[in-house]
DNA sequence: TGCGCGGATATGAACGATCAAATACGGTGT
DNA sequence: ACACCGTATTTGATCGTTCATATCCGCGCA
């Protein structure tokens, strides 16, 4: 540990009384509880209050009240190979959603040798934050039930189990897939297959159980494919694919990276996305407008759920009130010619 | 504004001391100068503190001792049609440095209606962070003449002006770009073209001009190309490249992304990446990898970059010294498939 | 005149930690 | 026996705010 040199300090409440020639109370009410004051008095005390440019030490506001207006997000790791949709979108959603409600972001990762819970702990305990907003819920997710027993506010972005708080946000995953593969039995595919490595993520699950839900209801061939997350294995497997004699003339990608391995693959095989082949997929990251043709795909309301997200969670906090049922929000199909005509 | 519930405390370092018998600076010691202790006492007070899971109070210490252990880190606005190709890998390095130096990453962001400025100025008279950590500087950028005004701790990934404080860290993009270039002429090809939008980005001109001195050194006949940020237009303009008479054996990409388009254009217009066409560009992104044939590029040595960043910050913050010269990194050639055997 | 009342403002006491200074405690040297 | 010293531990004050309570003041009313 390195010695440590105090920041100068700044206005104070107190200068800013004497400046205007009353008490610090009278200050805070300008701020906390302005009807409180003679329209005159908070007149003068407001100009003293933007003329000094003061702002309450959040630290001491914190100690006082026990509140910190800080949430916590613990980064999930971000595997190069297996690049997080969510890490750029969604961070960029929460943040704006929190700061509208007056909250900040605070990034959290566990230390190396520290287990997640024990990060937890530790901003729990250290009194840092007043809540988690977690995503990418794993089925039995430790850290879900780390926070329920310790019965500290929390929400997540995907389904926490019925016995656990229902402070959830998910996407209808299912539904969206089933109207995708809706999508392309309209466009007269019959044989379909899924494509999507089979890592066990519970999203990816309801995902595929979304394409074959849509399969049955529209009466297509379906099959499912599961390459591993290098891109090489993804190219091979779609090329294995194609070049089969019952080829489908639709794939359906789990997620819009593996579309750009399906287009890689398709024309390697000489076929013509849109026309020859459809492909859709799921994410709507900016890849799906990148590719050409542009990527059929489901658009995630990110902004929909952080905000829902954080209006969860500011009422646990703020309230005490934990929603009694999670909140499923619709996906939004983006249309875009890899579909076809 | 809602009613606020207090939460519930946790244990005081006077809890501990009393169930320790001590008192409740020997607590504090315990923690902070152990060696202060005798080594018997020091073992009982640990015993306790690890006993009820005692975290000093983050909020208490900082009112007291001035410092937050925060840094904030204000987030670029990330532009769908021009992904920022920093976000993800970028701020994942910085939450492990600054995490593995005892600081926590608060990301910020001006609310709707408040400027840049006024942002920071929010967080700096509320005591809310120790610093600021900012990335994508422009020329002249108006976060690092304000933070320099106020004299305020900060350290900047991107050069700032010689009359300001040189606590920034960058990557050598010219050199890295010649040394691309200079793969490309080992690989025999003399006509290479660069193709970057023209957006005025400094690290964008950086590696214009690298292309340029590269081309210069070998030789070579370069020429520079800026189709606009839509992936349609990259496709286009790379079409008509390649269609030309003394079309390119190489391309240069600006970036990562551009690299998608232009491997569209080369299979549309029936080339072969690898071998009659090299392309490499520039960030190594996950996306460079899951190309196919795999993208040459370079790689940020985002790590180190995290780590001199929160190394310089952390020097400013707690010892005062701002330091003399800003930082230069070499980035690292990534070769792979598309570069041509 | 004195009393009660209510709105506006002021005062004292926390919140939980750390810093600086004070004290307790052995052991030496004369 | 006593001053002296260094180490180990305790005490008091403080950081800047807000909560609960106290005071002030003008006014209507008996």
């Amino acid at each position: 540990m390195t010695a440590r040199r105090p920041r100068e300090r700044g206005v104070t409440i107190e200068d800013v009384a004497r400046a205007a020639g009353v008490s610090r109370q009278t200050i805070s009410n300008a701020l906390n509880a302005p009807h409180r004051l003679k329209a005159e008095t908070l007149e003068r005390v407001s100009a003293m209050i933007e003329n000094l440019g003061y702002r309450p030490d959040q630290s001491a506001r914190s100690l006082k009240s026990g509140t910190r207006r800080i949430i916590a997000y613990p980064t999930p790791v971000d595997d190069p190979a297996n690049p997080n949709p969510l890490m750029g979108g969604f961070l960029e959603a929460v943040v704006a959603a929190s700061g509208e409600a007056g909250y900040r972001v605070l990034l959290v990762r566990p230390r190396p040798g520290q287990s997640q819970e024990q990060a937890l702990d530790e901003l729990i305990a250290a009194r840092t934050v007043d809540g988690f907003l977690l995503s990418d819920i794993l089925r039995d997710d430790p850290r879900v039930a780390h926070l329920t027993g310790a019965g500290f506010p929390f929400a997540a972005f995907g389904r926490t189990g019925p016995e656990q708080p229902q402070s959830w946000v998910d996407v209808d995953s299912v539904q969206a897939m089933i109207e995708l593969v809706g999508m392309v039995a309209a466009r007269g595919h019959r044989r379909v297959a899924f494509l999507a490595s089979s890592s066990g993520q519970p999203w990816m699950d309801d995902r595929r159980a979304g394409f074959l839900a849509g399969v049955r209801r529209h009466g297509l061939a379906g099959q499912l494919y599961s390459p591993g997350d290098d891109p090489g294995e993804i190219v091979a497997a779609t090329c294995e694919l194609l070049a089969g004699r019952d080829r489908p003339t639709a794939i359906v990608a789990g997620g819009d990276w593996l579309a750009l391995g399906i287009y890689t693959a398709a024309r390697a095989e000489g076929l013509e996305i849109g026309t020859e082949l459809a492909v859709v997929a799921f994410d709507d990251l900016p890849i799906a407008a990148f590719l050409q043709p542009a990527l059929t795909t489901v658009r995630l309301p990110l902004r929909r759920i952080a905000d829902a997200l954080i209006s969860r969670l500011l009422q646990i906090i703020e309230d005490g009130v934990t929603p009694q049922a999670g909140l499923i929000l619709p996906g939004e199909l983006v249309i875009r010619p890899s579909l076809g005509p």
